[in-house]
DNA sequence: GTCCATGCAAAGACTTTGCACTGGT
DNA sequence: ACCAGTGCAAAGTCTTTGCATGGAC
């Protein structure tokens, strides 16, 4: 039996409350400041249980996993400056993908936008 | 200016002959079965060229990162034995997915489907 | 001949684990 | 009271790096 600890909470506010995409790292360190006294092993183990739980997801990307609250949402990351935001699509897109696939069985898809964001765009216009 | 070295082909060689999606230890072995002597870091070092310069991919899964010959494709992700199969999907579908995310200046998408394969799902009907 | 790439081993970063203790049920 | 979850530190794993040497150009 799975028990609903103050750390487990925590950990689930800070990414419930968090506009970024963390990686473990600064996930821990999101925690820990909200929440001293907090374990890195601790952080380690509750992100885990929480993605086998499906309550998060990993957004697997070229720089590291980050983790976000699962919400029926996808993923955009910017490959000069990493940041990453959230992209929606009408649900019947992700139906004609699915079926597109031909696959059967599928629990869930991932998908990641790879590209410059608009900052990046206007900071520096050459370097993309 | 890039040189075209002994182990940097050998490295693609097994990558393009390999119908598995190995991870970077599972690449090191393979390479170094066929072509010993090859250092585990030449590997590390030759595969992070090869996403760089786009003849590479990376998919990023749960249980880490799998490397794949960079061909206009997707993939499907068993959640159960961890194999990874190849998707093709309509180019066209692939345009209709870019223009319902709104997004611009997307250099790649990545799909990872998740599911249970066929062999899964026949040697084990209960346990998924 | 130049200097980028390699191989090795060591360092560094990341993640898991063992164990005694705490706290949720 | 029981035992899953925690915190710490240590172990284990994964990845990068420094440096001397070798090979592509």
């Amino acid at each position: 039996m799975e028990r609903n600890t103050i750390q487990k909470r925590q950990i689930l506010d800070v990414i419930m409350n968090c506009y970024t995409h963390p990686t473990i790292k600064e996930l821990y360190e999101l925690v820990n400041d909200k929440y001293p006294n907090i374990g890195q092993a601790t952080v380690y183990r509750t992100i885990n249980k929480l993605v086998q739980d499906d309550i998060v997801i990993r957004i697997d990307c070229n720089d590291g996993t980050h983790y976000d609250y699962n919400r029926e949402h996808y993923h955009f990351y910017c490959l000069n400056c990493g940041k990453i935001t959230d992209v929606y699509l009408n649900s019947n897109m992700v139906d004609e993908l699915l079926s597109s696939s031909k696959l059967t069985e599928v629990k869930r898809i991932n998908i990641v936008f790879e590209g410059i964001c608009d900052n990046c765009k206007k900071l520096n216009k050459d370097a993309c």
